[in-house]
RNA sequence: GUGCCCGUAGCUCAAUUGGACAGAGCAUCAGCCUUCUAAGCUGAGGGUUGCGCGUUCGAUUCGCGCCGGGCACACCA
């Protein structure tokens, strides 16, 4: 409908010689504008010095409309031409929705084109604490968003098991471990605190009793206190992901950037544009004459590289594994590297227009009035396995994807446990338990339910009411939303767009009784109701939401 | 102090990537169940979009300057 517009409104264009100008149709705030605008002859007006309305007067004059599409054309306000489609249109439109099921909304804009998606990456020194879970859920929605539109993606989880706070873990364990043991010594500075760090001292002691050493080593030789405490976290993390049926392809440990000489390999093209220089024993990066305020330390002079050095490395080498795009998520307090990050490519010569950095806001969870405290300090750590236990899978996800990635976020725990009008996340799923049940009943008086005999044996013409054609509207959006999210790595879309599709479905329902009609207008509504569980069905999925049959 | 993000109804947030009278939910108030799920529907009140300039036919959206909040500013990751 949209493509058949824009090309009588093209051709208004030629026939009236005006400049032929990117035409667009935008969908109006309001009902009352129209079910597509214009703007055209708004743009039109300074290039012509003619007023707009006088333009699009014109335009509307020279459209040649085959009325079973368009039903209306009007011009309005300061020169807007407001289409409305004609509900044969509609109509036949929706119809694809039946035949399409479930592969209704999606695409094929990402060309099967290699991606990469990186996020959680969190080391493993602890479980996954609740903050985490929003981007992991972001990641996990924006990477289903990707396939759904025929992105080829790679989930990808980068580790490091190396280094300091690693050895801070084990010495965290192991003042723990004394402890237990009735010992006493001194719990380091900046330790892990967590309980879970006792709950692993624990597990030590029944395994190994309670005289081991801090250097006492595990069957492949390496120190137990942090083997072990590194198996346990990394187990706790996979768990928790796997509980949000969060599955990454890759565990990428940073290490292996050295092993290969990929470190090595990016100081010296570094070297080769002069952009690292030495002072003080250390190695800097000459991040100020790429724009940014000051240098950097990529090397210390322990030898050892900050961690700019090795993210560096890493993004380069994934683009010699062959992706074509780099897509990773992090907390707004990764800011800063990301910045060094993306410069160094630039220097290195990568294009940065095939990196999208996606950063999340910090978020706050209250639970009615109050602030749940959340310290690394303390060992008060809410974790996002309690989350999940709280709030239920369901609500992590629509709650953490309702907001706009780049705002705070203020997840409120009490509503989400609620079961209850009050919560959102019920609106919808409800909507999609009315019709389960509707379609329950329709099976047992013999009508027919399933998509493909609802196309073929249903009589649309029956389908004439405002609420009908109205929640058509709405489920024909889906696939330019599902674009539309996508292409801004904006998943806060959906849960917006859901919100819409259930509101016209309840007014559907209010509205007009389904079953119990004369024979042919029922088939005809349960027809509407197939459609609309399908859009619900198909854009839970994405969000890895569930549908209910019942509630 | 410097960089990034945010500021929209009492609260939590939208606003189609610059469009028409800025919209929802919650909360408040008033209605609607003998019928397919009332976790629903209908209506009412509630706003100088933090403030001020500027660009534009047109600004919540873009630019500049203030005010307020968050995050980051290590030879920590």
């Amino acid at each position: 409908m949209q493509e058949y517009l824009i090309q009588q409104l093209k051709g208004a264009l030629q026939k009236l010689n005006y400049p032929s100008i990117e035409v667009q149709l935008e969908k109006p705030r309001i009902p009352e504008h129209g079910d597509v605008c214009c703007t055209i002859a708004l743009s039109l007006a300074k290039i012509l010095n003619k007023p707009p309305r006088e333009i699009a007067n014109e335009i509307k004059n020279n459209l040649i409309l085959d009325t079973s599409i368009i039903k209306s054309v009007e011009i309005a306000g300061a020169g807007f031409i407001n289409f409305n489609f004609a509900n044969s249109a509609i109509i036949n439109k929706a119809k694809y929705i039946l035949e399409l099921n479930d592969l209704y909304g999606k695409s094929n804009i990402g060309k099967n084109k290699k991606t990469n998606l990186e996020w959680v990456s969190a080391n493993p020194t602890g479980p996954l604490h609740s903050g985490h879970g929003r981007q992991v859920c972001l990641g996990g929605v924006i990477a289903n968003l990707l396939e759904w539109n025929g992105f080829d993606v790679t989930r990808e989880y980068y580790f490091n098991n190396a280094g300091n706070q690693m050895k801070l873990l084990a010495d965290s364990i192991f003042a723990r471990y004394v402890k237990l043991c009735g010992g006493n010594i001194h719990f380091p500075e900046n330790g892990y605190q967590g309980n879970y760090i006792n709950t692993i001292a624990e597990e030590i002691k029944i395994k190994f009793g309670s005289t081991i050493s801090r250097d006492h080593k595990d069957e492949n030789g390496k120190p137990l206190f942090q083997s072990f405490g590194e198996k346990w976290c990394f187990q706790s993390i996979q768990e928790t992901l796997h509980k949000l049926n969060i599955k990454h392809d890759v565990f990428y440990n940073e290490d292996s950037l050295y092993s290969s000489g990929k470190i090595d390999e990016v100081i010296s093209l570094l070297r080769k544009k002069d952009l690292v220089y030495e002072e003080e024993g250390a190695l800097w990066f000459r991040t100020s004459k790429l724009g940014i305020d000051k240098d950097r330390v990529i090397v210390k002079s322990t030898g050892e590289p900050t961690y700019r050095l090795p993210d560096i490395a890493y993004h380069q080498e994934k683009f010699e594994r062959g992706f074509e795009f780099l897509v990773d998520i992090f907390g707004a307090d990764h800011i800063a590297t990301i910045i060094d990050v993306i410069a160094g490519l630039e220097a290195l010569g990568y294009d940065k227009s095939k990196v999208k950095v996606i950063i999340h806001q910090m978020v706050s969870f209250v639970e009615g009035e109050e602030v749940v405290k959340m310290s690394k300090r303390n060992a008060k750590v809410y974790t996002l396995d309690e989350l999940i236990n709280d709030v239920g899978v369901d609500a992590v996800f629509y709650f953490f994807i309702m907001r706009s990635a780049n705002t705070h976020l203020e997840f409120d725990i009490s509503l989400a446990k609620k079961q209850s009008e009050e919560n959102p996340l019920y609106y919808v799923q409800y909507a999609h338990a009315r019709i389960a049940s509707i379609l329950r009943f329709a099976e047992e008086e013999k009508y027919f339910t399933s998509p493909i005999d609802i196309l073929q044996k249903s009589n649309f013409e029956l389908v004439q009411k405002k609420e009908e054609i109205e929640l058509m509207k709405v489920l024909l959006e889906f696939p330019s939303i599902i674009i539309q999210s996508s292409e801004m790595f904006e998943p806060h879309r959906l849960p917006t767009y859901l919100k819409s599709v259930a509101e016209s479905f309840h007014r559907f329902y209010h509205n007009n009784r389904v079953m119990g009609e004369e024979k042919n207008t029922t088939q005809a509504r349960l027809a509407i109701c197939v459609m609309t569980k399908i859009v619900i069905k198909n854009c839970c999925k994405i969000l890895n939401v569930s549908v209910p049959e019942k509630m």
